[in-house]
DNA sequence: CTGAAAGCGCTAACAT
DNA sequence: ATGTTAGCGCTTTCAG
C-alpha cells in the first residue's frame, strides 16, 4: 500500500552504479558525466524520487534552515515582518521555522532548544515583552550559532540588532502633536523595560522637554503591548476624570484599545481625545477617524535582519556583529492633524 | 571557540554507561534503573545537552513535524488559524512547518515536495485560488502521508476537509439584506473555480431565488480575493453608473477594497452602498462604519483539522477520511442592519 | 537492567 | 569519471 519512498541506493541499484554517483548527479556536481547525469535524473523524476532532507542535513551538518521567533503572529506588524522573511528565505533556498512565543518568556526560552536541536543555521528572534534573563541567547551565542535580533532586543553587546528608531519616531509625533496645539499629552507607554518601549519613551520626553511642556507622570501609563490594555488603561483616566487631550500608543493594538473605550464612552476622536501610535497597518486608513502613526517598514527590517543573518552564517567566526537602525516616517492620517486651541 | 554541541556518546563516555543506556535515560525509559537514570539525567543538564532532533528523526523515522501551506499569512483569517495551529502543535509536541504559497499554485506544489523531503509527518493546507491541478496531492496520498484540506479544498473524493458552510453563511446574510429591503443585490465573488467561491455564489443564488429576485449578471464580479480586487470591481460599477444597494462581498480584504473606493469617491455607507463581506476580524468593529460579516470560527476550523490529522497520523492506514463542515455566525455592525426603502 | 550490533539516507574525503 | 570507506547522532532490535 503505502510505497516505501525512493532513496539514492534504490536508483543506484537499478542504474547498476554507486549511490555517491546518484548523490553527485543530483546535485549537478561537475564530477559526473554529462550522459550518467542526465540518466540518473530521467530515472530519479520517472520514480518521483524525493531526497531526504532530515538524511542530507545529518550528513552535510546544515539544514538550510532558519529559525524565527516572534511574539506573536495574529498581528499586522508580526505577519508582515513573517511574510517578508518567508519571501526572502525563499529565493535564498531557506526553509523558514517559525515559534510564536506567546509574550511568554519561559516558552521563548524553550523555543529557542528546539530550534537549537533542530540545528537550525540561524536565528532571527524578536523578544518577548518580559524577557529579561539573556543566558539563553548567550549559550546561543557560545554554540556559534548565527542569531539577529529584530526590533525588540535584548540589552547585550556584540550581538547583531536590527531595530527602528523609536526615540526619534516618538519624538516627531509628539512634536508634530504639540505644533498641533496640544499640551496635555499622555504615552501609554507598553513596557518600559524592554528597548521599544523605553526607546519611545524617552523620545515622548524629549519632546515634551524641547517644548517645555510639563510631565504628568498620571498619564505615562506602563502596562502592555495590546488591545486590552490600552482599553483599560483609557478607561482608568477617564474613571478618574484625568483625561489628557492628547496620547501617543506605543503599538497599534494599543490604540485600537483607545478606539474601543472612546467608542464605549460615547466620546469623539479628536474632537474629545486624539491620538497617535507607533506602527503601521494596512487598515488604519479605514478606521473612524484614520489613524495617523509612526509608520517603521516591516520590509527594511525583515530585509536587514535576514542579510546580516546569512552574512554571519557565511562568514562564521570572522563576522562581526553588527546594528541598524531604520528610519521612521510620519504618517498622517484623520488623527493628529487638527489645530488645537 | 565554537565548541561542538555535547552528544549522547560524550555522555556515555564520561559515565561509563552504553549510549543506548543514556538514550533510554533521556527518555524515561522504563529500562533504565532510577539510579542511572537520574544521574545521567544530572549529567546531560549541567553539559547542556541538547538532543540532535535531525538525527533523531532520522533514526526513529518520524520528525515530530506538521507542515502548514497557506495562501497568505498577513491576513487575519489565515494568521489567526496559523496562530491556532501552533498553539495546537505546541501543546501536542509537534513543531509546525509553515509554508506560504503566495497564492501561486506553482510554489504550492513546490512547498509540497520540501515538506515531502522534510519528512513531515502530516499536513494541513488551504489551497490557493488558483490550484487546478491536484496531482501533487494525489501524490501525497499515494505516500500515505497524512493530509487534511482547510477552508479551500480541492474537488477531490475520499479526502479530509474541514471547511464552513460557505452556502449556508451566505444565503443567510443575503436573507438578511433582503429582509432589509435591498433589491438591487450585487456579489463580488472571488473566484468560483475553488469551493469557497462556488459555495458561497451559491448561497447568493439561493437567497436570490427564495425571495423572487432577480441576479443581474454585471452584479455578480469576479476577480480574487484580495484588496485590490474589491476596489477594482467597485470602480467599474461606478464608472458604468450601474451601482447595486448592496455588496456581498466573498472576504474582508475584498470589502476593505469597496471601503477604499467608496471613500475615493466621496461616497457614504450604508447611504449609497451597504455592504456585508464572509470572514470575520477583530478589526472590522472599528472600521468606518463598523462591517457586519459572516463569522467563520477559525478556532474551530485550526481544532478539527488538527484533531483529524493527529488521529490519520495515529492510525495510519485503518484511518478513514473524515470531512466536517462549521457552522457559520451572521455579525451584525454597522453595514447591512439599516432598513432600506 | 544494560549493551552490542545494525542501520536510518545521505555526503565528504579519499582512493582508483 | 566513478567508487570505497566512513560517519553524521540517534534509536530499535535483540542478547546477555
Amino acid at each position: 500500500m503505502k510505497s516505501k519512498p525512493v532513496t539514492l541506493s534504490d536508483i543506484a541499484k537499478i542504474l547498476n552504479v554507486s549511490t555517491v554517483t546518484v548523490s553527485k548527479a543530483l546535485r549537478n556536481h561537475p564530477d559526473i558525466s554529462p550522459e550518467t547525469t542526465k540518466k540518473i535524473k530521467k530515472l530519479a523524476e520517472e520514480l518521483e524520487y524525493t531526497p531526504n532532507l532530515i538524511a542530507r542535513s545529518l550528513s552535510a551538518r546544515r539544514s538550510n534552515t532558519i529559525g524565527v521567533i516572534v511574539p506573536k503572529i495574529a498581528h499586522f506588524f508580526f505577519s508582515s515582518i513573517i511574510e517578508n522573511i518567508y519571501k526572502i528565505g525563499l529565493e535564498n533556498n531557506y526553509e523558514i521555522i517559525l515559534a510564536v512565543s506567546q509574550e511568554d518568556a519561559e516558552l521563548e526560552r524553550k523555543h529557542i532548544h528546539t530550534l537549537l536541536a533542530m540545528k537550525v543555521d540561524g536565528i532571527i528572534v524578536s523578544i518577548t515583552q518580559q524577557t529579561t534573563n539573556y543566558d539563553i541567547f548567550e549559550t546561543v551565542i557560545k554554540r556559534g550559532i548565527p542569531i539577529v535580533f529584530i526590533d525588540r532586543v535584548p540589552y547585550l553587546s556584540n550581538i547583531s540588532t536590527v531595530t527602528v528608531d523609536d526615540r526619534g519616531g516618538a519624538f516627531k509625533a509628539v512634536e508634530h502633536a504639540i505644533k498641533m496645539g496640544y499640551k496635555k499629552i499622555a504615552h501609554f507607554a507598553g513596557y518600559t523595560n524592554i528597548n521599544i518601549g523605553k526607546e519611545r519613551l524617552q523620545g515622548f520626553k524629549d519632546a515634551m522637554e524641547k517644548y517645555g511642556l510639563e510631565i504628568n507622570p498620571d498619564w505615562v501609563i506602563e502596562g502592555g503591548f495590546g488591545e486590552d490594555y490600552g482599553y483599560n488603561a483609557f478607561m482608568k483616566l477617564y474613571r478618574e476624570n484625568n483625561l489628557p487631550e492628547f496620547i501617543l500608543t506605543v503599538t497599534f493594538p494599543v490604540a485600537l484599545g483607545v478606539y474601543k473605550a472612546v467608542k464605549e464612552l460615547g466620546l469623539r476622536i479628536p474632537e474629545d481625545i486624539d491620538l497617535i501610535c507607533f506602527g503601521n497597518s494596512n487598515i488604519q486608513e479605514f478606521l473612524c477617524p484614520p489613524l495617523s502613526c509612526i509608520d517603521q517598514s516591516t520590509t527594511l527590517l525583515s530585509q536587514n535582519a535576514m542579510e546580516i543573518l546569512f552574512e554571519n552564517i557565511q562568514k562564521q567566526e570572522e563576522f562581526e556583529p553588527r546594528n541598524i537602525t531604520i528610519e521612521t516616517n510620519l504618517v498622517l492620517r484623520g488623527t493628529c492633524t487638527r489645530k488645537h486651541t
